[in-house]
Parts: structure tokens; sequence; C-alpha cells
RNA sequence: GGCUCCUUGGUCAAGCGGUCAAGACAUCGCCCUUUCACGGCGGUAACACGAGUUCGAUUCUCGUAGGAGUCACCA
């Protein structure tokens, strides 16, 4: 058997959104799994929508994600080149061709005739009306200037069935099939057209691709059969949706990659995820590196219905991976997150090791800590806790002393803090917590916080510390 | 509307004739604990419906319902 070759074929419209990028994904893993090839090409025979800057985000976020192509437009290969706009004086050749063998045809009709077909639910169907057009007629009217397509002739009678490799067989009365342009009065191929050329010249032999292509899959498999060359092997793959009701797309504003990686995500992170998203390995394995990403991925693993993309299980396998960074690696990633806020006035280190384990996204930082900056009155109420048996009376009577073990405190870090806070409780033979809860309630003023009073004194210094604790002593009297 | 496809807990998702119907996220409770978070333990929660086939259906068939896709000189 020949070497697989695989090909993610994207259009330069915009983000790389997560529905791409999961085709893309599962593309480059399954012919990496068969020791094949995987080809990046760009489809751009629809010079209207193109958008500056689109390829290279394709470029960009492919090789940022380790989805790595063997060719493509930006590295090369023995097939090029790989942008369709840069191939479309290949295509007329063939579709001559298969105005030769009778498989299409010349259609000079105009959009005002086109228009006029008659309508049935919405969809008009073409009437094959310049299949009857002579040789002589046609060449003519060519010869004249007029504007023409070409048609792919399907056939009225029978049916065609094809192999899906998650769907199984799949069959179309030919009759449902129209007869589609193959090349468009701009003298651009259409996707339809290009594509099974471009497949075929390109040595593609397993196609993948969204399920939108399930119903059109003949079209492509007749245009095949008509040249003799042999169909690929076709996988199809269900979409990945916003809710039940409608698909993810960036038209809805939905999160694209670069979006994703802006709120805080990590790639990583959300390449484990989406190879989740309508995949699952035959050991349950979940949080899975891109390497044994590759050796589990198999398409039998691959589901048929729809799934729901859910922020909240991206975001949990987010903090897992965010918690297994180095110290180093998180205050580097965490930085921009940082440098934009009022966190850039306290010791990055001390900031990062408090709040590692304890966010999600990278874009919870400056939200969780921002108490380190805000502080002023707050509800004494603060100070009952039940299970720790305080409040403000106790808070009243121990605050001072608490000032007091702080301002002895030599070194000012959690260790010695903490330890002077444990000194003092063990001195007035009180349990830990009848010292460390109204401490952290005096120096937040906040019910919960990342960090307990020693880590956060820590943080905002000795002088802040004790202006807080003469605060809160002070609203106590 | 025609055609094609899909349907297991709130979500992801195992299952491929016989299971007390896995696991994960979320949720709830307990433990740990300096609050929060982490971590550990446990609970709640599902085979869309109706017929068949079968000794036996979540698994097979057919209907029904619901959903998705498609029916472009867009990809």
């Amino acid at each position: 058997m020949s070497q697989l070759r695989t090909r993610f074929a994207p259009s330069p419209t915009g983000y790389l959104h997560i529905g791409g990028l999961r085709t893309a994904l599962y593309s480059y893993l399954y012919a990496k799994k068969n020791n094949g090839k995987f080809i990046l090409r760009i489809e751009d025979t629809d010079q209207g929508r193109y958008v500056e800057g689109a390829v290279e985000i394709i470029y960009r976020t492919l090789r940022e994600t380790g989805i790595m192509y063997d060719e493509g437009p930006d590295v090369g290969g023995d097939f090029g080149p790989y942008i369709q706009s840069q191939r479309k004086n290949e295509y007329l050749a063939y579709a001559k061709q298969l105005v030769e063998s009778g498989h299409a045809y010349y259609c000079f009709c105009t959009e005002e005739r086109l228009a006029s077909l008659p309508d049935v639910n919405g969809a008009r169907r073409y009437d094959k009306h310049c299949l009857s057009l002579s040789k002589e007629e046609v060449e003519a009217r060519i010869a004249a200037g007029e504007k023409y397509v070409i048609r792919q002739n399907m056939p009225t009678t029978g049916n065609t069935t094809y192999h899906d490799a998650v769907y199984g067989d799949i069959t179309i009365e030919n009759s449902e099939l129209e007869d589609q342009i193959l090349i468009k009065s701009d003298g651009m191929p259409t996707y339809n057209f290009a594509n099974v050329i471009d497949d075929h010249l390109m040595g593609i032999n397993c196609v993948m691709r969204g399920i939108e292509y399930l119903s059109s899959t003949p079209k492509y498999n007749l245009l095949y059969d008509a040249f003799g060359w042999e169909r690929p092997m076709y996988i199809h793959m269900p979409p990945i949706m916003k809710d039940a009701q409608h698909k993810l797309s960036k038209r809805n504003g939905d999160a694209s990659y670069e979006d994703l990686v802006k709120k805080g995500f990590l790639k990583d992170a959300i390449i484990n995820y989406i190879a989740l998203l309508g995949w699952s390995p035959k050991d349950d394995s979940e949080k899975m590196t891109f390497e044994q990403l590759k050796e589990k991925f198999d398409i039998v693993g691959i589901n048929k219905s729809p799934s729901i993309f859910d922020p909240v299980k991206l975001a949990w396998l987010n903090s897992l991976y965010i918690k297994e960074m180095t110290p180093e690696d998180f205050s580097a990633y965490a930085a921009p997150w940082i440098e934009d806020t009022y966190l850039k006035d306290f010791d990055r280190a001390l900031v990062c090791k408090l709040i590692q384990s304890r966010i999600e996204t990278f874009a919870e930082i400056p939200e969780k800590l921002r108490f380190l900056v805000e502080y002023g009155t707050f509800d004494n109420q603060l100070y009952t806790n039940q299970k720790q048996k305080t409040d403000a009376a106790l808070a009243k009577e121990v605050l001072p002393q608490i000032k007091q073990a702080f301002q002895a405190v030599e070194t000012w870090d959690n260790q010695n803090l903490y330890q002077a806070l444990v000194a003092l409780a063990q001195s007035l033979q009180m349990k830990n917590g009848k010292i460390l809860w109204p401490a952290r309630i005096a120096l937040t003023g906040l019910a919960a916080t990342p960090g307990g009073a020693s880590e956060i004194a820590e943080i905002i210094g000795k002088e802040e510390t004790l202006r807080r604790l003469d605060f809160a002593i002070a609203q106590l009297n």
C-alpha cells in the first residue's frame, strides 16, 4: 500500500477557528500515526472572501500548536504550488477533458435565467438547459466572447455509494445531484472542482473534513470516476457546537484559537481538549501530551454525533497544565497579565507562587489579587468564624499583639511571619486559628483570599501590613 | 420542504445482544487545611419514544419525535 497522505485545506478567510484546528489536528495525527505525510494547501479560489493576513495566521497557529505539515506553501514539497490561486491555469484543461468525455458541458445561462427557474422550497435546480447546445454553437458563442461556466453533467438515474470511515456507507440518488459548476465565469475553478483535482495531483489518498461535505462527496466521487482516478478514503467528522442548536463559529463571535490563548488558555490544554471533542482513546485517557495523542489517535474513536464545546472542562484541563509548569515558566507566561496591572508593584515570584495552584486561566490573575492593593472599611462581622471560634471581640484583643509580633520579625518572609503568629498563639495558649483567622481578616477585609495571613503579609510588605493592622484595630473601636 | 446524517446523566464520553450502564468535567457532601485553592474519599444524575427480531435489547430492524448538515459562479 502506498504511503498515507492527508491534507488540511483551509480558506484564508480569517482566524483559524476551533473546528478547523481540530480537523487539522486529526488529519495530522492520523497521518503521523501511520507514518504518512500531512500536507497544507491554501484554498483561495474565492478572491472575494480573501482576508489579508489570514494565511499567516494559519501558518503561525499550526506551528505554534505543533501541527507540522510536511508539505505546504511555506515549506515546499514535490507537489507544489500549494496555493490554489497559483495553480489556476491547470484546472481549465481538466474541465475541458471532462467536456470531451461528456462528463461536463459549457453553460451560458444568465443570472436572470437561473433566477427564473422554479423555486422548490427555496432551492433552484439547474435544468441542464445548455447540455443540449451543439458543439458548433458552443464554439461560436465562446468565440463571440460570451461568458460561460463549465458544469458537471450528473447522471439523472441510479445512485452512488461510498464508504465513510466514521459514518459507514452513504448512498445518494444521482437525481439529487445538481450539475454543479466546475469552472466559474471568471475562469477560476470552484472549490468543488479544484479540491478534487488538487487532491489527486497531490497524491492525497485520505480526506478528512467536516460533515458538511458528507452529502456532496458523491459529486466528487463522480469526478474521480470520470477521470478514471482512484477515490480517496473519506473520514468525515461531526461538528463542534456552541450549544445544542448552533455550531461554533467565528461569525457568532465564538472563540477562535487565538482568542482562547488571549483568554489565558495554554496551547497544550487547547489541543488536548479539542482532541477529546469528538474522539476518545481506547484507554480513556484525558490528559495527554502531543506525543501520546500521536500514539493513541485512531479513527475508530471518532464519534458520529456533534459535541458541544465546554469551556468549563477546557478550564479544568488548563488548570492541570498550569499546575505542572515550573515556577519560572509560570512566571514568564503570566507576565502579560501582571505587567498590565497594579500587580507589577509586587514581588513577581511571590505573587506567582500564591496563584499558580489557584487559577484555571491566566486571565483570572488580576481579579484574584485585587485585594493586594484595594483595602478599606469592612464589616467586623467577618471576624466571626464558627469553626475557629473567633469574633470581633477576640480580634480586638488579639490584633494589637499580632501587630507587635509582626513588628518584631526581622527577616520579613512567610516562614518567619507564620512562626511569629504560631508562637503568639502558643504563648496565649490559643489554637492557631484564633490568631491566624483574625490576622487574615484584618489584613484583607475579605472572607476568602488566595493564601493565608502570613503569605499575604509577606507580599504587601511590613509597612503596609502594619498600616492595615492599625486600620483594622481602629475600626474595632 | 427533498435528501443525508445524528440521538447514553447538565456537558464530554465508554459500551459494539446478557454490565448493578464505565470514566471525566460540572454539581453536592465529607476529610485535609490558616480562609480560598490544591489533594483525597463519597453521593446525586443517562440509554428520546413506540413497535418488532430474539430466551434476552442501550446494543439489530422499522417507524415517530427532536436535532444537525446539505440543496451557491462560498469554501
